[in-house]
DNA sequence: TCGGTGTCGTGAAACGTTTACATATCGTGA
DNA sequence: TCACGATATGTAAACGTTTCACGACACCGA
């Protein structure tokens, strides 16, 4: 006897609006209308049919064929240039929430940091008609933005703005210019004067506005900073070990490590090795907060991000987007806060030597 | 004069095959193919106006449309109960690599361990007819994978297995059971004997697993747990702290911590506030490895659940299964591996007191 | 009795694809 | 000259929804 596989029932189609009509003896636009619950006259008797019909197939909309009418998709998607950093999983936990509760689902796509990959992607989430993007450009290059407003899906640009280049952007970012000016700021007030900086040498414009931060906050003290102060390089744990060999820590007290990977950690692991301690042999603020901010010992003085309040915001303004695609919201750039921690000596003003 | 908004150009609607076919002179049907490239005869002259006109129009394909007609999605879901825990985050960062080289995007879904919002969000993929769903069951609950079942979803298991209740489900886990074994091994064999666990008190197995392994270990060198050595509590920090108030310090000299998370944070905290340090103090082993553990001093032992290859087998199956819904996977229990740490004091044989 | 005005329900045309099927024009060997 | 395979392209019917447009009643006042 042997059916193919499986037993006849298991192998049934899903069952279709077609069928709850059928089994509720009426026609599919009833049950539609009955589903989307719109206001028509309808009998409650009728009603009640179709609603039972629907529970006892298990019947489920295909979301698929009512968006090819034209409606929404329930879908939105979040595009991140590195899925794997603490900093952008954070936004992603909040998008996802905000959106859940909105009643959609989130894709979250990877580019690595990769423009070739992003677009490809992008091509993708176009082709499945996602209702609103959050985008988070790799390498801040405009021709995704660009294939995304030609196919009219409303973005939000996250974290890297695009500049001039796109007039309109909607975005949600935070002060990396505070940051950097923050963290340097906190060092100059604990009396150090020879301070370094540590960051990623990528084409993104963020980076240097935490570098102007830190220009500035120096500039605030009369300092200008030497040339080998500032060291940008990969955002790796080898560049942040071999650049460390490089700081002339006997004239240096001080560091801003700007950002929580790679350099960082290679920093910590560089200090560990040659027995140097923070904040006795150096002094460290670190933009970032990563779990372990305040594990090690002692702990770190961090800036923190406000990473769940972007992802919140982001997703709201998205959401708001996608109800109308003519909003224009404000553009964001949400503060940093100063986390205390005990990683910065205070020098007393005294001991203060200016010059040699 | 001014239009409604924007230019008339870029009000236009998104090109569909329709357009491409009127550009190039010819009909969808043959746009279909091209674009599909079939093995259908075609005159090349044709095709490459077809191209070329899909390029000029800039078309990017409605995968909506498609699979209507029962094509292939290109949508795999992830469902996880702890979208901000690092464990879960790994996988999904793997499973998101290995699905998008397949061509997939990826849903990553979240029920916060939740079981309503479980069911209630696959709901929502299954509407969204996806091609396939990794799932980690919040609470081993096993309505979800009912549901996914009825509508010939197919499904992997992650993590958390249900058991014999679904009999023929694929899965991909790791040895709880040998985490709990080997990390309670090593403080054994470096003279512990008075060792507590740490664990969530959570109905899923997974946990009971790591004690009997932690339990097997113990009867292996004779020794079988006091009741107060056993604690199970919430996955929280403060929860953490409570329980290590109540660790008898004098008697416990080794401690599994059945968590990263929560637990563990909530016990070191509690450690540091006692001036009590590891290893001299107490001696500590982890299953887990969160970004910390080799950066706090001294370093933690740790058992390393393999969350890359646990995602990239995950991914793989699914895919498998994508292909061809008959195919049925091997139950995948794949290994740990401990960390050696600087955690674990090495206590010398002769200074082992039996009883009082 | 007639038209009007609510009520309640259905038919059928989209949406953008895929693909079975039909059609048309060749060249070629019988 | 004819039949036939090979080559090349178009027609139209789905897929599962939504929703407009159209009945068909029932009740009402005139």
């Amino acid at each position: 006897m042997k059916t193919p596989k499986g037993d006849p029932a298991s192998r049934a189609k899903a069952p279709t609006i077609r069928d709850v009509a059928h089994l509720a003896r009426t026609s599919i636009a009833t049950v539609s209308y009955v589903l989307n619950n719109k206001d028509r006259y309808l009998r409650p008797e009728l009603r009640d049919r179709v609603l039972e019909a629907a529970k006892t197939l298990g019947y489920v909309k295909n979301a698929v064929a009512s968006s090819l009418k034209g409606k929404q998709r329930g879908i939105v998607a979040v595009m991140v240039p590195q899925f794997g950093n603490n900093f952008f999983t954070r936004i992603c936990v909040e998008i996802e929430a905000v959106a859940r509760r909105a009643g959609f689902v989130v894709i979250i796509c990877n580019s690595d940091e990769n423009p070739g990959q992003e677009i490809s992607t992008l091509e993708r989430l176009v082709s499945q008609k996602i209702d609103g993007c959050v985008l988070c450009p790799a390498l801040s290059q405009t021709e995704s933005t660009r294939l995304l407003e030609r196919h009219r899906v409303p973005t939000v640009i996250l974290e890297r703005p695009l500049g001039d280049i796109i007039p309109d952007q909607d975005f949600v970012g935070h002060d990396n210019y505070q940051s950097g000016y923050m963290a340097t700021r906190h060092l100059l007030e604990a009396g150090h004067r020879a301070i370094a900086f540590f960051g990623w040498d990528s084409p993104i414009p963020n980076v240097n506005h935490r570098v102007d931060g830190y220009k500035a906050a120096l500039a605030d003290f009369g300092i200008t900073p030497e040339p080998d102060w500032v060291h940008l390089d990969d955002l790796s744990l080898d560049a942040g070990r071999r650049r460390a060999q490089q700081v002339p820590f006997d004239r240096i007290t001080g560091i801003v490590l700007g950002h929580h990977l790679g350099v960082a950690q290679g920093l910590l692991q560089h200090l560990r090795e040659r027995r140097l301690h923070w904040p006795d042999d150096l002094s460290v603020v670190m933009i970032g907060t990563p779990e372990w901010y305040d594990l090690i010992e002692p702990p770190l003085c961090c800036i923190e991000r406000p990473e769940s309040e972007m992802g919140r915001q982001a997703a709201l303004l998205l959401l708001e987007k996608v109800r109308d695609p003519q909003h224009r919201g404000p553009q964001t750039i949400l503060p940093v806060t100063f986390i205390p921690g005990s990683s910065v000596r205070q020098i007393p003003p005294t001991t203060i030597s200016t010059g040699s």
